[in-house]
Order: structure tokens, then C-alpha cells, then sequence
DNA sequence: AATGAATGAGTGTTCATTCAT
DNA sequence: TATGAATGAACACTCATTCAT
């Protein structure tokens, strides 16, 4: 009813010509968890989310029913190749050294478990407020414990799992680096004495 | 959702007439603190916050210059109450076993924990994108070291802290409650074997 | 409100192979007349009609060229059916008092009646701003003139359609039923003094 | 949180310094009248609204909560002015001759009357499906039947309201001009028989 | 012939912030 | 000092329409 005019103008740059684009959805989600470990819940948009993505913003709404729906299965998105990610990190862990080494470096590692870390807390803090993400909260922490179990048992498992959540908190906050051994000797502490031949 | 109509003179039943009233400030930064545990950094905003302070619109922007600014300072006060209380807690310790209860009740605690505990996590959330808020966690985890520190060296404190803070993210985060016996037994095993003496 | 998943390749029961439908076009007619009785010229989207008529959105702009088309076309199906009902109502009226019958019937009835008394003020709305739909509304009253003037005359039948129109608008907003004999006598009266013999 | 950056530089042409304007609400609502009479329900929008009353789109949604709001206080505006009118129309009537005078100039006249016909059918027809504004035609009905029965006793006031009720909608909608003569004579006869003196 | 994917214009609404009083 | 009015930017979301298949 309204004149369109310049139609078909404007676009950005990149753009363009990329009807039909199937991962089009994973790409989106993608952005979206980007633009979560960036700005957090508090700052998503569907344009912010649209722009990491270099897609229209007509192109969000489409396939997401809401900026809620978009989170929730961004956020299901992280959990699940969170939940793959954190599994293999155990297949090569033999001994108990083995396994301290793995979780001293995840609770250390640089800027590529920056990105993990900062959404698996906006995770569990919107989760707070919504129960839609309470059900991956609950999965994902079953599953890691599950997967810690099978080195410590589940009483140590739920320990452990709470230390390296706090650590991992802290180390994403603080400015200095806490040194490795202190880290190590905190995972040490918390599996319990060494028993006397493995893991 | 207001209209001039139901906003301009009316106010309810308390307001009015509250001309120089020396606690509005403290008054509408309680109500920022509110309206965070409620709906967290991303769903504050300066009018819910004045209809929580009961207070118009405009003195909120009155006398805080900006949301951002509004949001540091609940903040801050915030931190500042919570050492105190934090401190508080350990007047009383004078074993070992005194402050294994005093940490497991502080995991533990119900609603009334519920509300410093968000607002915990909400402020660590908020810090990683704002320097001026990294400040006040800085501060707050050398101050509740420094606490812990008095009952168990410096490196086990560290550990504690970082324990308890991912305990309490657990608890608040799950349905069901750990049994009680197993949160002691974390604190317990991180505080290191119990010495000859005391705490 | 709908999302690819939901749409797609869903749909319900009743759909899927209907491929060259023939009467999917009177479907999706008598679907967004459904639409304007229930929402109204200002409610009536291309999704709606789809929904109603059970056919994919793409379907309904393959098959009319744009949203005011396809409203033209439903209201001149409505006119079409309307007329022809019209004059079926009138085929054993043999006296004044078996016309007098009908049309207080008419004013009077229920609720499928209210279905196309709705659409014929929602047309006459819409044709105070489209020329295009002015032409189906003058047909129209042409065609209701002409049909009560076999009875009447034509200056009675002016007077009478305004009357019945008139009447019709106000028992479809009013929430209590005129009296029946009210409604009666008002038609009498328009129809003028009873004539010795018949109608 | 973003930069502002051309902050207060648009803003149109004949604008500007019209902060504190009282009557600012009822310029909006006249301005909501007007669109509602060139666009119909269908077609009013804030943005429409704001540029007719040469008021920002802010103001609009300031002064009222909601488009729907904003469109049932225009139409509680008009349907107070428009009762005023009416009643003031039969002020000078004196005898039968005269009230048909005046309800005849009522259904033929021009455009000024034409803005008026055209809202009190599209509050008609949104009344339907709104009973917050079936409370105004209520309202209405009842009004002008008590004045019209002032005149004619309260059957046929009933009677004549539908009948002029009518006669407007064709007048609105028809191309060409009823003679005068078949109006009053519509009137004259649903007035019923003159009696002996007057009115 | 038919339809799912896609897109850009535009909508209602919220809100931080400014400003006159 | 304090506040109601005001405003413009931005947001989530809807939708008519286009287009590749």
C-alpha cells in the first residue's frame, strides 16, 4: 500500500545473491552465541545478531519466532558441542596425572576457552530466570559430572565439578593469572589422596 | 504501560510530600538491587526502578547520571554490604569445625541467600565487560580471601573461595537440594586435613 | 509466530497432495471472508487466510496477485452468493404479510446472519476508499432495490433497503433483541398502508 | 549505550519548541480523527497520527499507552462533540416540517458531515469487535433516540434512527445524489401520519 | 503450476535521556 | 532541589511480496 521506492538498494556489501543458503540457521545461531559472549543476554539483538552474521534481519525473524527462541537454541547449540568437547578431552587421560593435567589446563586456558567459559555463565545466569534453560543447565551439569564420574567417583565428581566451575569463574574475572602449580594443587586436593596406582 | 494520567500526581499512598528525603538515594539503589536479582542486567531499566522506590521517574535520572552509573553504584553498595555480613559471619568461628558449619549453611541457605547469591553472579557477569564494576569484584574476592585466609592460610582460602563460589552457582542454579553431609564433606576435604588443634 | 520447522513440510492432516486443487481458489476466498468476519479489513493478512483455508502462504499469492486483489475478489464472491440468496429469500412471498415475515426475519436472525451482515458494513466501509469495491457495492443495492421493488415500488424500496440496512447495523451492535412486533411494525410502516388486496 | 550521535538535529520543519504545550492530547486525538476518517481502522498508525497532529512519535505513545487506547479516546472525543451537535441541530424545531428539514439537511449534507458519517461507521464496525467501544455506541444510540423521541415518541424514534442511520450509509456511498423530495418523503413516513398540530 | 525461503519496509512500543519549570 | 513532560533512537516483531526451484 506504501510506495517501496528503493528497492533492492541498499545491503551491505559482502551480501547478496545468497538465496538459498542452506547452514543458513547454524550460521545464524553461531552469531549468536558471538554476539551472547560479547555483549551477554543483556545485549543481544536481533540486528547485532544479524550483522555478525552478514544476513538481513528479516532473515533472523524468519527463522527464530523469537529473540527468546534464538537464545534458547543458541544456547543448545553451546551445550552440545560443549558436552563433545569436554568428552574428548578425557580419551586420552590414563593416570591421575593425566587427568590433573587436563582440568588444570581447562581451568587456565587462553582466549579459546574464554569464549566457552563467558557462555556457559550467561548460560546458568539466565537459566535462573528461565525455565526452558534450566533443562540444558541440568543436562549439561549430569553430563559433565557423568563424564568427571568415571575418573573419581560422584561424590568427588560433584566437587570437583563445583571447584573448577568457581576457578574457572575467577580466573575469567581476575587480571593476573594464578600460578599452575596452585591451580594443580587445588584439583589435586579435591580428588582426594592418591591411591596407589592410577586415577 | 503508564499514561500521563496514571503517572503526574498520583503515586499511590506513601509518596508525597517526601521533599528532602535524605534516604531516597539509598532507597532507589535497594530498588536497583531489587529489580537486578529479578531481572538481572539485562532486564533493568530506570522505570522499574522508580516504580519499585516508589519515587518518579525523574529522580532516578536525577540522581544517578546514567543506568550504567545507577547499575555501579547498586553495585557497590551492594559488595560493601555483603563484606560486611561476610565478616560477620565469623565472629563466631573458633574451630574448625565452627567454620565448616558457617560455610556449609552459607552454600546452603535459602530465599534470603538467594538474593546475594544472583547478585553475585550477576555483578561477575557484568565485570567481564566493565572495568568500573572489575573493581568492586577484585576487591570482594580479596576481601572474603582475606577472611577465609585467617582461618586457613592463603592458597586453601583461594581454593575455598573458588569451591564455595561453584557450589553456590550449583545449588542455585538445581532443583534439588545435595544432602547436607556432602557439602561438608567438600569444605572439609579443600580445608585440608584437620591439624592437631583447631581451625 | 510460526517458524520453518513448524511450517515446512508440516501441515496439519488434511493437506499435502492436493496438487492441482481446483477449488483452491474458492478455498482461499471463502477463508479470507472467514478473516474479515473475524478481524476486520484492519486485520486480514496473507497468513491469516493460508491458515484458515489450510494452504501454504505461497499459495495465496500465487493465486492473487496482491492482499487488496484478494480481497476484492472475496468481497465480490461474498456480493455474488449474497444476491443470489437474497433473491432466494423472496421466491414464496405471495402478500405483504409473507414479505413482512421475511424481512423482519432478516433483520432479525441470527447468527449466520450476522456473518454476512458483518461483511456487508465491512464492504461498505472499504468502499468509501476503493473505487474498485464501490462498483460491487452499487451492484448491490441495485440488485436489492430491483428485487424489493417487485413488491414495493422503487421509492419504497429505497426507503426499505435504508430501513433494513439501518435496522440490521443496530441489532448486530446492540446486545438486547428489539421485540419482534417493533420490528414488524417499523417494516409496515415503510412499506406504507396495506393496499387493499396483497403486497 | 550506543553513541547518540546526531542527536536533535531532524526533527521536520514548522516543529520545534513546543515543549509545554497543553492541548497537546487533544491535537493528537483530533489528528487520530482525521487519519481514522482518510484511512479507516485499517490504516491508523502512530507514525500517521504524529506527522497529522506535526507532534514527534514519541509524544504519541506518551500520551497514550496504546494505539487501541489512543483510537477508543478519539472516538469517546467524538462521539461526546457529536452529541453535542446532534442535540443542538433540533434547538429551533418547532413543528413536523421543521424536524424533517433538519433530518433531511442531516443525511444530504456535504463534507463536513461527511467526516462524521464516516467515523461513526467505522466506530460502528469496531465496536463489533471491541466492548470498550461498544460502550460509546451504547452510549450514543441512546442519546440520539432521546432526543429524536423528543419529537416522535420512542417506537418510531427507534424507527427513524435506523432509517436515518441508513439513508447515511447509502448517501456515503452512493455516487449520485437522492432528490430531496424522496428523503423528506422517507422521513415524512416513518415520522408517520402528521397530527393535527405540529411535531 | 506451486511453494518454501527469503527480505526489507514498516509497525507498535519501550526507554534513556534531556529540559523547562 | 526535584520532577513531569517530552523526544528520538532503537527494538522485537509482522508482513506483503519476490524469487528460485
Amino acid at each position: 500500500m506504501e510506495t517501496p521506492e528503493e528497492r533492492g538498494t541498499s545491503g551491505g556489501e559482502g551480501r547478496r545473491a545468497r538465496r538459498h543458503d542452506p547452514r543458513r540457521r547454524e550460521r545464524v545461531l553461531d552469531a549468536a552465541l558471538d554476539v551472547l559472549v560479547e555483549d551477554g543476554v543483556a545485549g543481544i539483538t536481533h540486528r547485532k545478531v544479524a550483522a555478525h552474521a552478514d544476513v538481513p534481519l528479516g532473515s533472523v525473524t524468519y527463522h527464530f519466532a523469537s529473540l527468546t527462541e534464538l537464545c534458547t537454541q543458541a544456547f543448545a547449540r553451546y551445550t552440545d558441542q560443549r558436552s563433545t568437547e569436554y568428552e574428548a578431552l578425557f580419551t586420552d587421560v590414563a593416570s591421575r596425572e593425566d587427568l590433573i593435567d587436563v582440568l588444570a589446563e581447562l581451568v587456565r586456558a587462553g582466549p579459546s576457552r574464554r569464549r566457552s567459559a563467558i557462555l556457559g555463565f550467561e548460560l546458568h545466569l539466565a537459566a535462573l530466570r528461565d525455565p526452558a534453560l534450566r533443562v540444558l543447565t541440568q543436562e549439561w551439569t549430569r553430563s559433565s559430572r557423568t563424564t568427571l564420574a568415571r575418573f573419581t567417583g560422584p561424590e568427588a565428581a560433584a566437587r570437583l565439578d563445583a571447584l573448577l566451575e568457581g576457578m574457572i569463574m575467577q580466573t575469567l574475572v581476575s587480571t593476573e593469572r594464578e600460578p599452575l602449580e596452585e591451580t594443580r594443587a587445588a584439583i589435586a586436593q579435591t580428588l582426594g589422596p592418591a591411591t596407589g596406582t592410577g586415577a
